[in-house]
DNA sequence: GCGCAACATTGATCAGGATCAAGCGGGATC
DNA sequence: GATCCCGCTTGATCCTGATCAATGTTGCGC
């Protein structure tokens, strides 16, 4: 799917048509930041399976997923492995700052990463503050979802557990088209059975399992394996367990 | 157990005595930046089981810790609760650029922070990178910890969790004096056993068995319910299931 | 069309940790 | 010193999700 890349059509002076630098490396677009990002980025393309960089390898670069699926995965030396990180269009890759990669990064789907080399992304980011701050600002997102994930995965049901990832996708799926979830909304997981339970922490059949039974109860409608329709939204956070004051994504 | 204050001998201009301003906020004691939080800072203090926070509270300070212990947890409305930040002396508080506290904050033992004004931090922060880059190795770090975290919570068996739990704070223990674990080393428990419980994701009989378990098998010794000696570090790495390379730890 | 492989579902059984319950120990209060 | 309470331990039983196993489905290469 090498594809993608010539689908994209980057402008340097037009922050709408570069999702990558305006969402996720400028707070605002500053015609020379844009200038001097673009100077030292290059793409990348992985197949579906194939490894980003393994836990201990050397990061020569931070990047931006454009478009595809990759993993945060920490695996046991028995082979249980839990997922800690799913980036989707627009996640960044990589630590300023840090020389080795401290989990392993894989390609779910084929991928596309927006590459700037570390060394000169760093030297950009010292003398340019909104950068850092923007970096900053994403870190503490990441951290939040970090901790709502370790609630699911310490204190929640398989049903739960289910509910959680499917309306975390939903959420994420209509953010990126600047939406919120609606009641009738299409899903396409873009992840198999086994992701999903390493993502939460179960066996890929209690996923099954857990999804069937969802589908039993009419909370979720399947279309195929992969695609989902959630007739009621907000019957559908019901079973996350979250509280859920019927706000803004009802 | 105000007594805490008076006890800080703080010095604007040696980092050595400002245990706060030098590991949490400073990356280098520039003396000029130093004069500036000199400025906008103020202490708080709480008593052991006392609230800090409430997720959605209004935020007016960001703080680091300068003695005693708090957690961040979630709670869900029937009561199950997970940690999921552990706040030890020398930990950072708040979010730059946020307005309200994503999870709970509270005291676990008697707590005394340094707080800072947000507002004119937020300000010193832009005008200041290298604040901004700490900041953001410090979340780098943190985000870190929530994934090997994760590991723990969705992976880990009882008996590992309680060996990871014990294992962490031995070395967390250590750092603060600026040693690595040792052999023999003896660990206070600064948390109760419920409070271990919430920290991985498991009841607190469980919790209690577990530790039994371990020191049935002689892999720790217990000096009381909170004192615990740990014979061999590397034995009880071993029961942590991480591999473990027998590096500068062992 | 056939055969194969990857992904998914479903069933039967097992076990680890939760739940319910009783009792212990030590420190604070009176 | 007696009492109470909190934190902790231990036991008995239950139940959720893991494990082991078989079968179903889909898509692809030939």
């Amino acid at each position: 799917m090498n594809t993608a890349i010539k689908d994209l059509k980057f402008n340097s002076r037009e922050c709408g048509s570069c999702p990558i630098r305006h969402r996720a490396v400028c707070s605002r677009c500053e015609p020379d930041e844009l200038d001097r990002l673009e100077e030292i980025k290059y793409y990348r393309t992985y197949e579906a399976g194939q490894p980003v960089l393994w836990a201990g390898d050397q990061m020569e670069f931070v990047a931006s997923v454009v478009s595809g699926i990759a993993t945060l995965s920490q695996t046991m030396e028995d082979g249980r492995t839990q997922m800690v990180g799913l980036l989707l269009p627009s996640d960044f890759i990589g630590r300023p700052g840090r020389d080795f990669a401290p989990f392993d990064v894989v390609a779910v789907s084929d991928l596309t990463v927006c590459c700037f080399r570390k060394k000169p992304f760093e030297e950009l980011m010292g003398s340019t503050p909104s950068i850092g701050t923007r970096l900053l600002q994403m870190t503490l997102d990441e951290l939040d979802s970090a901790r709502e994930w370790m609630l699911i995965l310490g204190r929640k049901t398989a049903r739960e557990k289910i509910a959680s990832l499917l309306a975390i996708l939903a959420r994420r799926d209509a953010t990126l088209n600047q939406l919120t979830p609606t009641s009738g909304m299409a899903l396409d997981l873009p992840l198999t059975r086994e992701a999903m339970a390493d993502y939460l922490g179960l066996t890929l059949e209690t996923v099954s399992r857990q999804i069937s039974a969802l589908k039993k109860a009419g909370i979720i409608v399947l279309e195929g394996k992969r695609r989902v329709i959630i007739p009621d939204f907000a019957i559908l956070m019901a079973e996350t367990g979250d509280d859920f004051d019927g706000g803004p994504l009802a």
